[in-house]
DNA sequence: TAGAAATTCCTAGAGGCTCTAGGAAGAGGG
DNA sequence: CCCTCTTCCTAGAGCCTCTAGGAATTTCTA
C-alpha cells in the first residue's frame, strides 16, 4: 500500500489506463481505487469527484497528444506536416480510445486555458503556414482540420466504417489528400457576391 | 398511471427527451421511469437493460435525422444539396444533443443493418452525384463528409470553438464552401507515382 | 527529542442506479 | 366465471458516488 503512493497525478494516470481498457463509461472511481490498492473514499481527497477525474484524464490526454504532435511536426512542412500530424491524431485515438474520448468532455474556461488545447490549435496554425491563409480563413481552416481529424477518428472508433469493405486506411489517406488540395484551393472569402449558405 | 401507457417506443421517446435535457450521461433508466410515472423495475420488461435503452435512442435519432435529411435533399442538387444536408446535421446536433450523442454508441451489426444508418450513407452518395466520383472515391468522399459533419458538430457541441471570437456559423459556412471545392477537385487516385501518406 | 500539525488512509453509511425475482391486479378469451 | 397474458408492483442484492469522522504516520517545530 506504500503510503504516499497516491497523488492526483498518479490517480489520473491509472484512470487513463483504465479508460483505455474499458472505455470512458466504465472508468469508475471505485475501480481506479481498487487498482491502486486503496479504498475509493480515499481518492476523493485527491480528486474532487468523478467528473473531475474525467477532466484530469482529458487534460492528461490533451498534453500527451500535443507532445506527440510537436514531435511529428518537427522538421516537416506542407502536406508532409499535415499528414504526419493527422496520423498522430488517428493513432492516438486508436491506441488510447478512453483518453481520446475523455478529450471531448467540456472543460471550464479556467481548465481549458491551463490545458494543452491551445498548443493543438497553434500546431494546426503552424501546419497552415504551408498554405497561404489569412485570418479569419486560418481559423476556419483550423476548425476544418479539427473537424476532419476528430470526425474521422470518432466515426472509425465507433465502428462507422465497418459496414463497407473499403479499408479505413485507404480512405484516411485519400481524405488527407483531399484536405491538402482543399487548403491549397481555399475559396475566396465572399464568393460570387452573395451569402453561400444559411 | 393509465395501464398500457408504457411501450418500448414510448420509453425510447421519453429517454430521448431526457437525454436532450440532461445529456446522454444523465439519462438513467430510473429517471425515465420517474417521468413515465412508473417504477424503474417495470421498464426492464420493455427494454433489456440500460445500454439497450441508449441503443434505442440511437436508432430513433438515426431515423429522425434521416427523415430530415431526405426532406432537405428533395429537389436540391450539387452544392445546394450539400449545404442543406449539412445544415440538417448541425441543426439536429444542436437541437437534440442527447439524441445526437447517442448516435455514436456502437451498434451490433444486426441493429446497425436494421437502422437508418444505411439511409444516411445513401443520401450522402446522392449528394455526391453532383460531383463526378467513381468508387472507391465515392466511399472515401462519403467518409469525408461524415467526418466533417460529425467532427464539426461534435467539437462545437463540446465547446471547442468558444475559445476564439470567430463565429461558428461563419466557419461552418466556409468549411462547406471548402468541402464543395474539394469534392469538385477530388485528387486523382494514385498521385505522382508513389504512396502519399503512411 | 517530544509534542503539534498535516497528510494519508481507514471504516461506516447514506443515497442513487441497475437489474432480478416473485407477486398482485386488470383485460380478453373460452 | 375462470384462465391466461400482460402490466405493474415491492423487495432486495450489488455497485457506484460521496461525506463524516477517526486512526496512523510523517513532518514540522519548539
Amino acid at each position: 500500500m506504500a503510503r504516499g503512493a497516491v497523488t492526483a497525478d498518479r490517480v489520473a494516470e491509472a484512470a487513463a489506463e483504465l479508460a483505455d481498457e474499458v472505455g470512458l463509461e466504465g472508468m469508475t472511481v471505485s475501480e481506479v481505487a481498487r487498482r491502486l490498492g486503496v479504498k475509493d473514499a480515499n481518492l476523493y481527497a485527491h480528486i474532487g469527484n468523478a467528473h473531475e477525474l474525467r477532466v484530469r484524464v482529458a487534460v492528461l490526454a490533451l498534453a500527451e497528444l500535443a507532445d506527440r504532435g510537436a514531435v511529428a511536426l518537427a522538421g516537416r512542412a506542407g502536406k508532409e506536416a499535415l499528414v504526419a500530424f493527422a496520423d498522430v491524431y488517428r493513432d492516438y485515438g486508436r491506441e488510447h480510445p478512453g483518453r481520446y474520448a475523455a478529450m471531448r468532455v467540456e472543460l471550464d474556461p479556467e481548465t481549458a486555458r491551463a490545458s494543452a488545447g491551445r498548443r493543438h490549435s497553434d500546431m494546426m496554425r503552424a501546419i497552415l503556414r504551408g498554405y497561404a491563409l489569412e485570418e479569419p480563413d486560418q481559423t476556419d481552416a483550423v476548425r476544418l482540420l479539427g473537424s476532419v481529424f476528430h470526425g474521422f477518428v470518432s466515426l472509425e472508433g465507433s465502428g462507422g466504417f465497418r459496414h463497407h469493405p473499403r479499408g479505413a486506411d485507404e480512405s484516411w489517406s485519400r481524405v488527407l489528400d483531399t484536405l491538402d488540395v482543399a487548403l491549397r484551393a481555399w475559396p475566396a472569402s465572399a464568393p460570387a457576391g452573395a451569402e453561400t449558405s444559411r
